[in-house]
DNA sequence: TTGTTCATTAACAACCTGTGCAGACTGGTT
DNA sequence: AACCAGTCTGCACAGGTTGTTAATGAACAA
């Protein structure tokens, strides 16, 4: 994703006005690598400028996906999340808590061959790791006194 | 996944009774090889059972899945579906119609460095292939007289 | 500065996938 | 035949996301 004032003239070249709201969501975007939802953008952004509404976030989001600006992802988490990080990369998905963290190794020997392929036109290769995160292996470990502790901590569960 | 014969075995071995309702459901994904969503389950079993409800076939595919007779698998195409396909394999997914395709070629050389892993215990590893399935290729090809042509051919929205 | 256009908000409704629940029903057993 | 655990159905409902509408407000080009 591109830094804020980048994104503020990127706006303005498609038309789009600058608003606080849509510097706020710049804002709290970038250097965020936690593939946010649309949610917790919102509860980011809400920290600073509490009238924000929700579908203005939801909006915001979705206008710099389809410029490209992010990456819309699904990985089964329950709900979409928002990648800045625009760079190929993969990811690691805890199946406890819906954490998501980057693995940047590159997998170049990665091809499809012809026939395998069936005859699509091939355009994106995701890899995703799934595995229990250090945070919910510890709680794992424990007596588990709740049950619930280990989805309290990353604030989502991983599938609704 | 098991032949119906055997399903029918492995329920009653685990105490759980063996319904019309569960058979035709059994018969239903018996070779399916189409990736079926809950509803695509619940639309062929009503052509010939017309009064099972689709909680029943939702209830059948998860008791089904718990069991590890059939994978769940949520590749981004708005709901999740059911895989009979027990092999490890990978996905080709058209980013068009939401239609899956299974790509049988291995990929051992895919490992994640203990520092990518970043203290994760991994437990799977999925690739998937996004891109335009021949018979979309076709619809885009044209003039596009509706816009709507190449969804309705395969039956499912990619991103509802 | 002014005017036009676009954006935001709020309050809902609608949508879709999926689950919780209550009551009627039935498979498998005795 | 009778019993009971387990099952089916229909409906309500939840979570995530989008559509609508109207009223207010603000961005930015002229
Ligand atoms: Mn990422
Ligand atoms: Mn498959
Ligand atoms: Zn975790
Ligand atoms: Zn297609």
């Amino acid at each position: 994703m591109k830094n804020p004032d980048q994104l503020t003239e990127a706006f303005r070249a498609r038309g789009l006005k600058v608003t606080p709201q849509r510097q706020a969501i710049f804002a709290a975007l970038a250097g965020d690598t936690s593939h946010p939802t649309a949610e917790s953008v919102y509860a980011a952004v809400s920290a600073q400028m509490p009238t924000i509404s929700l579908r203005t976030v939801y909006q915001t989001l979705n206008d710099l996906a389809e410029m490209g600006e992010l990456n819309h992802v699904n990985l089964g988490t329950g709900s979409s999340r928002f990648d800045p990080n625009l760079a190929p990369h993969h990811h690691l998905v805890c199946t406890e808590c819906g954490q998501v963290t980057d693995v940047h190794a590159s997998f170049d020997g990665l091809r499809l061959s012809d026939d395998q392929a069936a005859g699509y036109t091939l355009a994106a290769t995701e890899i995703v790791f799934r595995g229990v995160c250090p945070g919910c292996q510890h709680s794992a470990n424990q007596i588990s006194p709740t049950r619930s502790s280990s989805m309290a901590a990353e604030g989502e569960s991983p599938r609704p």
